[in-house]
DNA sequence: TTGCTTTCAGAATTTTATTCAGAAAAACAT
DNA sequence: ATGTTTTTCTGAATAAAATTCTGAAAGCAA
């Protein structure tokens, strides 16, 4: 059930995950591999999921999605979370990520919108209707200084 | 200066965005076009930055990232949220997301390590030897239900 | 050793990316 | 409206890449 990633899987990630369009012969030729060979493990890693997808960055602002927040939601006492609570949150297209966290706080969630205006709306047609959630507490952030859901590759 | 978005276009951002690597041929046939005439789009997209890079989205536990956290930073007092406290804390590669926060608190980090002993390190090594740092506020994330970077793309 | 599995290279084939000339459409100014 | 300019598109040609396949080499277990 282990994964296991040799030095030449990771290779193929740090530089896929840098650039998710790169060519298998580029990738091949950095690698001194035959493209056929490389894309047999980029198939593999996908199968394994240890791929899980392939997106395209854009600037949310060029979007219409100006305003980002992150929002610690507690569920009611004598609730314990439920991955109901859970599930209701992620279902909103405008909630990017739900984490379960630790502490009195049950979930954090980090939602973007157009402006505060629709996270006023959202958070009263949407987040208001979710069954047992007591208090909610609004973080708005002023300015990204880095955003990259890029992660640290292993060296071996 | 401002970009201004067809529907065509974000058709385009919406399939690029689901799938980076959908072939150029692909996402010509769904859109019925030719497919000189959707990458020249594709170019100048890039070229406008809204399309600001592609990436592989990569499972964290199977490079051994484990941990995830998020980590309320607030400087010391007397001294106003410097870019420098920023530019050093988007330094650290472990540290994916850099965000200047209102209220009290001034960033607010979401950082993703091994383990919590490697978060200790970290926190250890590198925020302690950042300037005009006061006090770090931690929550560990037990769970991670979403988590995706995806926009909404808007209809016309 | 033998048999099984994985990984690789290299060639063949299919498909795609890329470039370009010119037509169509849209935008613009007169 | 009219003519002009700019943008966007199609379709064809070419270069490049993806994909498939065969078989060799390496690793592993019995």
């Amino acid at each position: 059930m282990d994964v296991v990633l040799d030095n030449t899987d990771l290779q193929i990630l740090e530089r896929m995950q840098a650039n998710a369009r790169i060519s298998n012969a580029d990738l091949a030729r950095e690698l001194n591999m035959a493209p056929s060979a490389v894309l047999e493990r980029v198939k593999k890693l996908e199968q394994k999921k240890v791929i899980q997808g392939y997106t395209t960055q854009i600037n949310p602002a060029t979007v219409q999605q100006k305003l980002l927040a992150f929002i610690f939601i507690r569920s009611s006492e004598g609730f314990t979370c439920s991955s109901n609570t859970a599930q209701a949150l992620a279902a909103i297209p405008e909630v990017q990520e739900v984490h379960h966290i630790a502490g009195e706080d049950c979930y954090l969630i980090k939602v973007r919108t157009a402006d505060s205006s629709s996270l006023m709306n959202l958070m009263r047609q949407q987040l208001q209707k979710i069954p047992n959630i007591a208090s909610t507490k609004t973080t708005i952030v002023l300015e990204t200084v880095k955003e990259q859901q890029q992660l640290v590759i292993p060296k071996i």
